[in-house]
Formats: C-alpha cells, structure tokens, sequence
DNA sequence: TTTTGAGTTGTTCGA
DNA sequence: GTCGAACAACTCAAA
C-alpha cells in the first residue's frame, strides 16, 4: 500500500440525499469495520438526466454546507466532486483501494438505467455494493395493479398504498464513524455550486428558508406542534401559515417519507384524524408522482395523454414574460408568480391558479410553465413538477376535466378574502379595500387614486379578459377531443 | 372477459 | 343569496 492511502474505505454516495438519519447507505457504512469516505457527486448521468434549476441549486449550496458540518462532527470528511456515478465512483476505487460502496437508489428513469449498471459492474470486480431505500415509500417497480400495471389513478394508488403495512421505521443517525486518512481530492463548495453574485437575487430565499436537516426538523417540529391542527382546511389559503413548507426539504432529501409518517405516527398530535389524513395523503402525492416519472421517462416532455400532442397551444413571448415578472393584470396570480421569483416557493393552491391561467387563460404549452417552475421552485421535484402541470394542463395521468378552468378573480375573493397574501406581494394595490383588491379594473376612479392605483401605470390592466379566454380555452379543448 | 363504480383541488347558469 | 345541474365522456381498477 502506498503511502499517500490510508485503510480501504466504504465510500457512501450521497446524491439527492443530504441528510445522516435514516439515510440507510451511511448507516450500512457504519456498521462495516471499514474507515468511510462520504462523497457527494454532482452532475450528469448522460442522456435523459435532467440537471438542477437556478433555485434548487441555491439551495443545494447551502445544504451540502449543512451535511459537511454534520459529517465532520461524525468525525469523517465529505468529498465533493462532479461527473457522472460511475466515473467518479471508479477514480475514488482506484484511488483509495475502496471495496465497499453504498448510496441510496434513486427514482429517475435516467439515475436508475446508471445507478443499476454501477451495481452490477461493481459487483462483478468483487467489490461490494449496496444500494437502500429512503426516498420513496415504496419501490416504483412494485406498487402495482392486480393487473400488473402502474397506478394511473391517485385514489386507488392511495388506497393501495396505506392497504399494506405502515412504513418502516426511520434509519438512525450513525453515532461514530471511522474517517479515511488518505489523501482525496475534493472540489470547493463555491466552485462546485456557486451562488449568485450579480446580481444577488437569493435574499428573500435567505430570508425564506433554512437549508439543512437541521431546518427540515425545525420545520417539522413546529408543523407538528402549531400547523397541523386544522390543516385539512387552512392548507388552502395562501395567506396563512398553514403548511408545513417542507417541499424543498424533501425535494433535496434532507428528512424522508417515512420520517414524515414515523412523526405522525409517534407523537401526540393536536389535530383531528382529518388533518393528519390529509397531510399523509400530500405525502402520498408527492409519492404518486414519482411513480409517474419512474413509468413515463419524458414525464416533463411529453404529454401522458397523447390527444393532447394536437392541442392548439399558443406561442406569446410577451404574454409568457408578464406571466413570469407577475404581470398579468390578476392579483392572484402576479402574487404568486412574485413569491415564486421571490422566495423560491408559490403556495399550493396559488400554483394551480397560475398555471390554470398560463395553460388556459393564455393557451400556452404547459413545458413553458413547468421549464419556468423547475427553475425558480427551491422545491422543484422531478415528479411533482411535470406531472401537477399536466394535471393542470389536462393532459396528465387522473387529470383535471378540462373544463376545469380556473377563475382567478373567484379563487382570490374565495381564498384570500382579506388580501393578506396579495398585498403582501403586490404591494402596489395594497392600499386598495378588500372589496377591489382582487378586481381593482372594477374600482371606481376615486377609490383608485386615494389608494394610489393607476392602472396600465403603477399595475397593468388584465392581460386577457377571463371570460373570452375561458370560451377560447374550452373551443380549443373541445378541438382535439374532437379529433381524437 | 365483462361489468361496475368511481374519479384532488371548479365555474356558470338558471330556478 | 342559495342550490343543483350541466359541463363530457372516458379510462382506470377491481370484482
């Protein structure tokens, strides 16, 4: 042995899961009798892998900095490099003399074809390697129909997935872990994943969010102890702090599913059976969706209802652009559209409003939307992502009827009847009284100019008027049923 | 194989 | 103001 090696390592891979509990690859690797080398590889997987958007990678800076406190006070060191698994994987064996290798599976088509391919060819040189679960509750390849088949439908997928035994425990945290003592070489954080600059654009997400375990368990522990009690209800008024915003912590695999379950499980809840139900369902969503990828490779490409591919969808740089800056004319839609730039996340019920309004209102293609979220979201996820925007859009897998058009003037009045979440993004109509802040075209002059309201100057008139885009949406919906 | 029941999140219209 | 029906069939999943 040279002298620049130490004793051959485990190397435990860390990917899209940046956390030491119940992460089952570090736990595998202490139980060996082997110093560990925590590496986390950054990057491509080749054809079909779809790299991080702006946001994510904001957070993912911040997040990889919280694992490397977290693993240097296991007493290890964390590696961070960039290229593809198998590469890396291959330079740290021939570097280290390494013999063991565990990381947790993941779920893109993309990442399993690579991840699959590793494992066999590792095992074929002797060299042992292990992959665990954590991210997902059950293994796509197995949550099937009687008939074999993947679940096209949430409900009997819900169904299906709380028939069987409750989720596994969590993994715990390995307490101490021998540290590799040869020499690696490790990219900078600030290289790998730097963070913006100029300009500066992250300060409402530093505001935000705390990226980390440690913030994913805050989170957690406040939504357990304050947001969960009525959360069944309050989850959909984007003006109150009624969810549990673990999305992002989720998104970056800092705490898991079966935490999350584990957590309901275990603790005395102030909330009604209904809450709880509700929230593990959200869960199940989330779980439902990466399903969905995991069967449909080009989920965020390609329409999962093939009539759709004939749909009339509209080409507008312009309309595209004030739908981006939180531009339309409709409150509730430019405050989403402005959190989202903001603070890297839209409340839930506002996402569906603004991409009903992007899909319908402006008849544009739903990938423009998806492409806009994945790289503004802090909690864009793979599945999520595409497969709610093709629910939105009609031409996802359990889609909204497409009748469903969403009418932004209602959803303000019904679900932010005190203006609070509005005025706090668009705070030019803030002035405006309750009874206009959702229609200020409605507002008379006066009441307009005592709150200092000029349309088509200080906020634009409606970029569309609803009930013309609604009877063009529905013409055009009704085009390709037709034709199909 | 056939049948049957069901399907996240809405809006509008008219009685 | 409130309430029920129409919107449109179609596909999925299980029995």
């Amino acid at each position: 042995m040279s002298a620049s090696k130490g004793e051959p390592p485990a190397l435990v891979l860390f990917r899209n899961d940046l956390r030491v509990a119940d992460n089952g690859a570090l736990w595998a690797a202490s139980q060996t009798d082997k110093p560990v080398l925590a590496v986390y590889i950054h990057g491509e997987e080749g054809k079909g892998f779809r790299a991080h958007g702006g946001a994510s990678l904001w957070w993912r800076h911040h997040s990889l900095k919280a694992l490397d406190t977290k693993l240097r006070n296991l007493g290890i060191r964390f590696v961070l490099q960039r290229g593809t698994t198998r590469r890396i994987v291959d330079e740290l064996i021939e570097r280290t003399g390494a013999d063991a290798v565990f990381w947790n599976r993941r779920y893109e088509p993309a990442c399993v074809t690579a991840d699959t391919a590793m494992k066999g060819a590792l095992r074929e040189r002797g060299v042992r390697a292990e992959s665990f679960d954590g991210e997902l509750l059950h293994e796509p390849s197995k949550l099937l129909t009687g008939a074999g088949s993947f679940y096209k439908v949430y409900t009997p997928f819900w169904k299906s997935l709380t028939s069987g035994p409750d989720p596994r425990d969590p993994i715990d945290p390995p307490t101490s872990l021998a540290a590799y003592s040869g020499k690696v070489f490790s990219i900078r954080l600030d290289d790998l994943v730097p963070l913006p600059a100029k300009p500066d654009w992250a300060g409402g997400m530093r505001e935000s969010w705390m990226p980390g375990e440690d913030g994913a368990q805050a989170l957690l522990d406040e939504f357990l102890k304050d947001g969960l009690d009525g959360y069944a209800d309050g989850r959909d008024f984007p003006g109150r702090s009624a969810t549990s915003r673990l999305s992002p912590h989720l998104a970056h695999g800092e705490i898991t599913p079966h935490q999350l379950f584990a957590a309901l499980r275990e603790r005395k809840i102030a909330a009604s059976g209904d809450d709880v139900a509700k929230f593990r369902k959200e869960i199940a969503w989330r779980e439902f969706c990466r399903h969905l990828l995991f069967h449909n490779p080009n989920l965020h490409d390609r329409n999962v209802q093939p009539s759709f591919d004939a749909f009339p969808w509209v080409t507008d740089e312009t309309a595209l652009r004030a739908w981006q800056r939180g531009m339309t004319g409709y409150p509730i839609v430019d405050a989403g559209m402005r959190e989202l730039w903001h603070t890297g996340t839209m409340h839930n019920r506002v996402r569906m409003i603004a991409a009903s309004f992007l899909t319908k209102h402006l008849m544009m293609d739903w990938r423009e939307g998806e492409r806009w979220f994945w790289d503004t979201l802090v909690d864009a996820d793979p599945g999520s992502n595409p497969a709610n925007w093709q629910w939105v859009a009609g031409s996802g897998a359990d889609a909204a009827p497409y009748f469903r058009i969403f009418n932004p003037t209602l959803q303000g009045q019904k679900f932010d009847p005190d203006g609070v979440y509005v005025r706090r993004f668009v705070p030019e109509l803030a002035a405006l009284p309750d009874r206009y802040l959702h229609t200020p075209w409605d507002a008379p002059k006066s009441v307009l100019s005592d709150a200092g309201v000029t349309l088509g100057e200080t906020y634009p008139t409606p970029i569309v008027d609803h009930a013309r885009a609604r009877a063009r949406a529905l013409a055009a919906y009704r085009s390709i049923r037709n034709a199909a």
